[in-house]
DNA sequence: ATTAACTTGTGAATAATTTCACAAAGTCCG
DNA sequence: CGGACTTTGTGAAATTATTCACAAGTTAAT
């Protein structure tokens, strides 16, 4: 095993291998190899077996991977093979769309609150969960154990709603305004920019021609 | 200047400064040092200077950069000086959430075609655009001369979009879906992958305790 | 005019990450 | 069994990206 400090990165790939080995396993395939497992993802076999090799070895030379065995351990090392509760704060456009996405529960990150500022919004309910003024933040992360906090509030309340989250207890924060958050230590942050996706684009686009 | 390779990453970070650019102009701001521009996104001064440098030298010793100047290089060399015609895929929940954000539209990106291939939605119209069969995908691409695609529909099918994307002229390819895509050379490709973001909180979430 | 304090731009050093190369082990088949 | 083929795991090398260190230009105050 490879004791050197883990690439940020290669936990991103982790779970692209864990997303691979949940769908050969529906497929019912057993064996899997490194390359197989880069290949849709375009990612070098050299690279999955060396993501891998930061926590164990878990293949068998002239065979592979073991689909089921892999794709349990993948999950125990993300983290994944239990659920964790998450706190949506602005029940807007994009919030409404994040909350009815089957997708996130069905991963085991399950919005358990709702929270927005609006007196048009507090109070009403969407399919059964009451959306919460976000003065009751910090009492609802600690009674529902709430580890995630989503920020879907334009970018102007965007810094103050993360304050509050990690004031609270929340210690990762999920941003989608288009705005960087300082958070304090021990609070991870991650962003979901589409402004810096696009403009990434246009920048190579516009060097085509 | 510096010569050398831009590096990847530096483009994304160019991205932020250019939107710190614009608020600092809003704000009436007239100069702003490399420290200051990366400050409330932590990063290093020196970090910016290297960023910048790729592309010129803009600043000016003991005061630093112009705001309106910095800015306005910046947007061009994004390719953000103009505005860049986008098709959606899939008019479900996240599509009509990306569709009617407003936010685009003032970076430039316009979303001026909208496609599913559902009979229930096609000829639909939100805010009088159209929905179109994704038949019409081709066509509209010339017509339209878009060169943005974003990838709006479940993962089964996700590939099959990307592919037609493609072949229509499309030169990127912004997916959602929680599938990694192939695309031709030539073609760029980004992904807003929700789990990989969950899924890497979760597992420093599982370090700490 | 001099000094102290800033600030940029950049080569060099460092750090992080990916890719290479290959030994060692397992599989397959006649 | 033996030989051809496959595949893993991992140091070493290469590549890529960040940080350091500092000369040189600028500002402001007295
Ligand atoms: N809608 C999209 O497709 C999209 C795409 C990219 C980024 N974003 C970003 O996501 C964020 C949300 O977008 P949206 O379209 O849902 O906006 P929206 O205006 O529809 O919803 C924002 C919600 O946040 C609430 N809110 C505002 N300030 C708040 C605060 N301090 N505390 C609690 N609630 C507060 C508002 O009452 C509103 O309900 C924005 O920052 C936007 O830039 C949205
Ligand atoms: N909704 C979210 O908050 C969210 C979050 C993360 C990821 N995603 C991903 O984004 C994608 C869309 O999510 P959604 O919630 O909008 O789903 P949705 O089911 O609401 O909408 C999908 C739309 O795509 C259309 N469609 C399906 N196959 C198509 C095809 N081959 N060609 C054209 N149109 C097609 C469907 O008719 C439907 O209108 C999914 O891949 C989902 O996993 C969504």
């Amino acid at each position: 095993m490879n004791f050197k400090k883990v690439p940020l990165t290669a936990i991103r790939r982790l779970s692209i291998y864990a997303r691979m080995l949940a769908g050969l396993e529906a497929d019912g395939k057993q064996q899997v190899s490194s390359r197989d497992l880069g290949e849709t993802a375009s990612i070098p076999s050299t690279q999955v077996r060396k993501d891998l090799a930061y926590f164990g070895q878990f293949g068998k030379r002239g065979s592979g991977y073991s689909v089921k065995e892999l794709g349990f351990r993948l999950r125990k090392i993300l983290g994944i093979d239990r659920a964790w509760n998450v706190a949506l704060v602005g029940a807007g456009n994009l919030g409404r769309a994040l909350f009815s996405y089957p997708g996130f529960s069905k991963q085991g990150f399950r919005i358990v609150a709702v929270f927005d500022n609006s007196p048009g919004k507090v109070n009403k309910s969407w399919k059964g969960t009451r959306i919460q003024s976000i003065k009751e933040l910090s009492k609802t992360v600690r009674e529902k154990n709430i580890s995630i906090g989503i920020v879907a509030v334009p970018a102007s309340g965007a810094q103050e709603v993360a304050d509050e989250m990690c004031k609270a207890g929340i210690k990762a924060v999920l941003n989608f305004a288009p705005k960087r958050l300082k958070v304090p230590t021990g609070c991870m942050q991650a962003n979901v920019d589409l402004a810096i996706e696009l403009e990434n684009f246009s920048y190579y686009l516009s060097k085509l021609r």
